[in-house]
DNA sequence: TTAGAATTCAAGTATTCTATTGAATAATGT
DNA sequence: ACATTATTCAATAGAATACTTGAATTCTAA
């Protein structure tokens, strides 16, 4: 019976069809830095468009997409509705797109070394040492994301000091110590431009490349 | 200076596109099952269109642009051309696409249920009850899938019994013994199609639901 | 009822996709 | 060198999708 063969094709392909659907989802920039900032916090639409300089429809309808894919959730909270990642599962594909994609492609490193031109300036620290100086105080950790990313969940016991307003308020830093600043992770520039600033005045640096998530996946602590 | 600013976000835009780019190549479904196909075995152009149903051009277009995504790599092998996963971040790729997919939208068991619609009327068992079984003897296992799967690497202990010339050699599989059988994975029916052979013939079986790749990820033996 | 937030709609442009051809290339065996 | 085979390339056609924008609409809170 032929038919049946035929059959059991077309629910193969209704099967992959699904998957692919997902991997449609994943296949815009734009989306992919609206999954990436809700990463870091959940958003309202206008604040997405804000960050993400996108228009406002725009964005709806790229969140419209995410949304039908079930890849973010949305939320009624007065007269906004916020988005946020409809699971943690997500975070992860989006990690392992994001590891793959480094992997495979000699360029990315190009083009982020072209983003973050200023990247091997400054030292780096890693996520098990940087525990440990926090642990023996000897060394101040500033997340320099803005607030609504701070209050959405932050390294534990790191300041916050958000790049925007860090000119005025440099003088608010613990004095003397060596600083360690960290953003969204190592596609963001935040913390570049904040270490730029501060070597400026003469402060020792270094940051730190990973970001909140992979600090938690690592089993270090949080706060929100 | 809205220059560098414009540059900045020029920059930004270029990175992302690395990621969108990878996640076009899983945006077909045909593509998807490619990909399925090679977490089994390497394989040449012509034996995929094969067992993808697809025609030799088209697949070869296909694996084109995967191996343009560097997620395949391909490799002379006298006359034929063999294609394989570039990599084993690749495989995780798939595999955590597939768990968002499966766990973000109900769908796609109904659509799963409706490709292997004998599932459920075997038993199954887990790898890591199997794994104690084999030890002790009391049970057969199969592996279902064609042979160049199996000579690729299968489960320790499990006889290569593929589906398309089981009929056959039925007499020859011990007698008594319980059946475990197991083909690529949860999204596969051929080992369903076997258990229903043999529950015709009396014999006792069950099914085991992951492949060679998720055994081997789990930190189980294989052999090639 | 009004203002603001977000979505939807309509529209146009652009792009992209798939599947198909037939020719071209590359390796093999004679 | 030649014929053979497997695969890719180039070119195409047509369909289908995708992205963005501005205007209209819905929904909420006050």
């Amino acid at each position: 019976m032929p038919n049946s063969i035929d059959n059991k094709r077309r629910q193969k392909e209704t099967l992959y069809q699904f998957f692919a659907h997902i991997g449609k989802a994943l296949s815009n920039p734009h989306r992919l830095e609206l999954v990436d900032l809700l990463t870091q916090a959940p958003r309202t639409v206008e604040e997405l468009a804000a960050v993400a300089h996108m228009s406002i429809a725009n964005t709806s309808q790229h969140l419209q997409r995410l949304k039908q894919a079930r890849l973010v959730l949305d939320e009624r909270e007065g007269v906004y509705i916020r988005y946020r990642l409809a699971d943690d599962a997500v975070a992860r594909l989006w990690q392992e797109l994001r590891a793959v994609t480094e992997q495979q492609m000699a360029e990315v490193r190009d083009a982020l070394d072209a983003y973050r031109d200023r990247r091997y300036e400054f030292e780096q620290i890693s996520m098990a040492e940087l525990r440990q100086r926090l642990q023996n105080g000897d060394v101040v950790l500033i997340d320099v994301r803005p607030e609504v990313e701070y209050a959405a969940g932050h390294i534990s016991g790191a300041l916050s000091f958000p790049l925007e307003d860090m000119a005025q308020r440099l003088n608010s830093l613990p004095p003397d110590l060596p600083v360690v600043a960290y953003c969204r992770g190592p596609y963001c520039v935040l913390a570049d431009q904040a270490l730029a600033l501060l070597t400026g005045r003469g402060r020792q640096v270094a940051r730190l490349e990973e970001g909140v998530w992979e600090w938690q996946q690592a089993g270090y602590v949080l706060s929100d």
